[in-house]
DNA sequence: CCACATCCCTAG
DNA sequence: TAAGCTAGGGATGTGG
């Protein structure tokens, strides 16, 4: 049998653990295989007579099963040779965790290894088989090993297992759905009181020729064949339950279903079987019932042998949103409309046995549409699959965890096959104390930006920076040098300080790991290249992105205190050998090459050049900017430089910096920004030309700035966007002027009642990040927050975006904050002179200012005339002033006179 | 006017 | 089984 694993578990059986492994095959059948003989085990580090110790656990722990004596090096430190340490296998996984304390008591006991892994990852680990894996069995009988009925159209014990090599996506099974419940008095519905009244369900593929059920727990005439009523509650679960079961998905989703439906419905069934009802909420592929457990302020959701996924948090993570409403969502992402009742309005509709109750269905019909069309359309799940197939992390895990769990995983199976140890997770101690030490991690260097508007910078980046410096220097934990001293005394003695012993002496297991990474990558894009088919393309698209997830997932991990394995001076560096190969590049750059002549259609250094003719193009370079892993070099010449010059002396310096590298780093040439303003570090715009094909594709790319932050509002965003276009592109700083004095003026003359579109232009948003009382000093959104639990009995919860506007008045900032909602509803009046004060003029003359502008001209109203100047005419334009301005620009930027009119520069 | 703390969000 | 990392700008508010 060949099928892809989906979800893995055991269960106990008398004879010792017995694995299961879900899965779907290429057919289309679900699978359930059940794999005996597998034992949990951990290692121990010990002094002193290992047999001894050995006699004595099994004397000491029945749950022992036995004890080897295995060598293994020790988790971190370039070490000579391995040293025995015990292997210990225990009866049941559970007993691991049960003894792994106790263990250390014995005399000579020093550590514990590799005790808190989980008994499916252990498996999945030492038998070499990944998440999302294909796989291939030999089935020896159709005995399960428990009574519990399984519900997979293929249920069998595997004699062996073994991956095959595969890359593709088995026919998986979509099903989202989404509940209404009836609230009492408009209010959040509880479990206690309010009912689940309909429960809509979509489906990918269709489910007997339904794309969507809607089952409504009361009499419904006039609705479709795909409506469903009961005449009670109870009946209506128990049927989604079985429909559930009938369709049999692999993947669950829908919008919020973690923190809302499935607690809900778990809730509520609960309760329901309280009160006599029969009800039984059977979910799992193994006929487990729903639950679900909080961990912190999470809900953990788990159903074996399907994979739950709520939308929710996955596009919170992939979108930068204002908001994450399914309504805003729906429109910014799919461009769909979410269908509501208003949850005052519900009962009148509910209550309703005619349009109205229709109505109210089709809109429950919708959020569970809404649901499945994210995540199929988006292709939310592409890469989490691709990023399970490659970590060996089952996909439930990488949908629900972070970085550490994947890095995890493939540490330890390189760990294991060079026969090292890892150590458990720390203890919540060691993490404080790992916290509290003076020593830090410091990151990448930030080069000082040449402010102002420039031309010609070409745009450089390091290609995998980190992973890269961590493979060039043999940087890793088995390579760093603490107990022992290499033989032949060759070390690798990073900024930072450290001492790790080169490639020759040993290599390290974490640039070994990377290298197959960044192999696996290049050869992935290499395949991306002649992919047959679409499907092909996106599946390779999706591993090499999650290559690239990967590749990027080590640093950060050596850093995080709470990983096994936290080394900070590996960590520190890293960063170090990051900072200093910026700045040397950058005197490279502005030193030894800093002068390009093209020539014939090629770069050339005046030493590569006999001699240099008066008429040659000469571009002189000087770096302008650079954060991290990225260079911006600025090109200065007599004569015009063409996007075609710009490329060649982009791939000039990139293989010439190149060169004077370590394999495998490499600078790359990325892009030409025809024109760049930069503001501040971290902040600048850029009109940049990328190669794509035998084209150059231009736009503009604005970082930092505020048009990219969501905390401030739109009417901001929209006017910056504006000018940089009109001074980037057109080089017409005039227009841009004009622009921001039209704007200002319609904001002066703002009319609420008028114009209610408005308020969306002046709302900003910020995450309401911590519990209210957390907060040392009031904040905006908290004001808000504060007002809305007044107003409807429930805050806002923590982790969402609160939007709101400023009102007029004379209170603090902080209290002026007020729901744009309310504000709309109530016709209140808004802060003009804030918006324009404070949200508009300051980020427009951090732009302007650079042409000499000054904020009191563009600050004008035309109803009131007189604010700024006493005449009767609009205030003068400001642009003579910066005409001179920009002419020291110019010949400071490009020593060539141009003619110039209206616009600032004329190409 | 300033230095400073706090908060948010973004770049990489 | 909660959680990759640091650098940095800018707004607001406090206290001198």
């Amino acid at each position: 049998m060949n099928f892809q694993i989906l979800d893995a578990d055991y269960i106990g059986h008398e004879s010792g653990p017995v694995i299961r492994l879900f899965g779907r095959a290429e057919d289309g059948q679900s699978v359930c295989c059940f794999v005996p003989g597998f034992e949990p085990y951990f290692y121990m580090n010990a002094e002193g007579e290992l047999d001894k110790l050995a006699t004595m656990l099994k004397e000491r722990f029945d749950v022992i099963r036995k004890v080897e004596i295995v060598p293994k090096f020790e988790p971190v430190g370039y070490q000579v040779s391995k040293k025995p340490m015990l292997c210990i296998t225990t009866m049941e996984p559970r007993n691991v965790p049960e003894i792994r304390d106790d263990v250390l008591n014995l005399p000579g006991a020093k550590e514990v290894y590799e005790t808190d892994i989980l008994f499916r990852n252990r498996f999945m680990i030492d038998m070499g088989l990944h998440g999302m894996g294909w796989v291939t069995t030999e089935e020896i009988s159709e005995t399960p090993f428990s009574n519990d009925h399984i519900y997979c159209d293929s249920v069998f014990t595997a004699s062996s297992i073994k991956e095959t090599e595969k890359l593709s996506v088995a026919p998986l099974k979509h099903i989202s759905f989404d509940i209404e419940c009836l609230p009492i008095d408009g209010s959040m519905p509880v479990p206690e009181t309010s009912p689940v009244i309909m429960i809509s369900m979509s489906f990918g593929p269709a489910f007997n020729g339904h794309d969507t059920l809607v089952l409504v727990s009361k009499k419904v005439e006039g609705a479709g064949e795909d409506v469903i009523s009961f005449d009670t509650e109870t009946q209506m679960l128990n049927r989604f339950f079985e429909l559930f079961q009938e369709y049999d998905a692999d993947i669950v989703s829908g919008y919020n279903i973690n923190d809302f439906d499935i607690p809900y419905i778990a809730d509520r069934v609960a309760i329901l079987s309280n009160s006599g009802e029969s009800v039984r909420p059977t979910v799992g592929r193994d006929g487990r019932v729903l639950s679900y457990r909080k961990i912190g302020n999470r809900t953990m959701v788990s159903i074996p042998g399907r994979v739950v996924v709520d939308a929710l948090p996955l596009i919170r993570s992939q979108y930068s949103l204002k908001r994450y409403t399914l309504r805003n969502v729906a429109k910014e992402l799919l461009d769909m409309e979410k269908l509501d009742v208003a949850p005052s309005e519900m009962e009148e509709y509910w209550l309703d046995d005619g349009e109205k109750l229709l109505k109210f269905i089709d809109y429950a019909r919708r959020d569970s549409e809404l649901a499945i069309e994210l995540i199929l359309k988006l292709r939310l799940l592409d890469k989490h699959i691709a990023v399970a197939q490659v970590s060996g992390s089952l996909l439930q895990e990488v949908v629900d965890g972070g970085q550490t769990s994947m890095v995890d995983n493939l540490l330890l199976r390189e760990y294991g096959k060079q026969g090292r140890v890892i150590p458990p997770k720390p203890s919540d101690e060691l993490v404080a104390m790992r916290n509290r030490s003076s020593e830090g991690l410091k990151g990448g260097e930030v080069l000082e930006p040449k402010k102002g508007l420039l031309e010609n910078v070409v745009i450089l980046d390091y290609k995998s920076l980190y992973p890269t410096i961590m493979m060039a220097h043999n940087l890793c934990y088995t390579t760093v040098v603490e107990q022992d001293r290499p033989a032949g005394g060759e070390t690798i003695v990073p900024p930072s300080g450290g001492e790790f012993v080169s490639a020759h002496v040993s290599k390290g297991i974490m640039p070994s790991i990377l290298e197959s990474l960044l192999q696996r990558r290049v050869e992935t894009k290499r395949k991306m290249k002649n992919a047959s088919d679409e499907s092909e393309y996106r599946v390779l698209d999706a591993t090499q992105l999650a290559l690239k997830i990967l590749l990027n997932s080590f640093y950060g991990y050596s850093g995080y205190t709470r990983a096994k394995l936290y080394s900070l001076t590996l960590a520190n560096a890293v960063t170090s050998f990051g900072r200093e190969n910026i700045l040397n590049t950058r005197a490279l750059i502005n030193g030894g090459i800093s002068k390009v002549i093209l020539k014939d259609g090629s770069a050339y250094f005046t030493e590569e050049l006999p001699s240099i003719e008066p008429d040659d193009h000469v571009v002189s370079l000087s770096v302008v900017y650079g954060d991290t892993d990225s260079v911006f070099v600025q090109c200065a010449s007599k004569k015009e430089i063409s996007l075609d010059d710009a490329g060649l002396v982009g791939s000039k310096i990139a293989a010439t910096v190149s060169a004077s590298l370590p394999d495998p780093m490499e600078l790359e040439f990325e892009s030409i920004a025809k024109r760049a303003l930069f503001i501040a570090k971290k902040r600048y715009a850029i009109w940049v030309f990328e190669r794509s094909g035998e084209e150059w594709k231009g736009g503009i790319k604005v970082k930092g700035m505020e048009t990219v932050r969501r905390d401030w509002c739109e009417l901001t965003s929209k006017t910056l966007n504006r000018i940089l276009e009109l001074v980037l592109k057109e080089g017409n700083v005039e227009a841009a002027v004009q622009h921001v004095r039209k704007v200002v003026d319609g904001v002066r003359n703002i009319d609420v009642r008028n114009d209610s579109d408005i308020i969306e232009d002046l709302t900003m948003t910020r995450m309401f990040s911590k519990k209210a009382t957390s907060y040392k000093n009031k904040q905006p959104h908290l004001t808000v927050a504060e007002k809305i639990e007044e107003r409807t009995g429930t805050p806002p919860p923590v982790g969402e975006r609160i939007p709101f506007v400023i009102i007029a008045g004379k209170d603090l900032f902080v209290n002026r904050a007020e729901d744009p909602e309310y504000v709309k509803e109530n016709n209140i009046p808004i802060d003009v002179d804030y918006y324009i004060k404070k949200q508009l003029l300051p980020p427009v003359e951090r732009i302007l200012g650079v042409f000499g502008v000054d904020v009191a001209n563009l600050d004008y109203d035309s109803k009131q005339k007189g604010l700024f100047d006493f005449s009767d005419k609009p205030p003068e334009s400001p642009v003579k002033k910066f005409k001179q301005k920009e002419a020291e620009v110019k010949t400071q930027q490009t020593p060539v006179n141009r003619k110039s009119q209206s616009s600032l520069f004329d190409f």
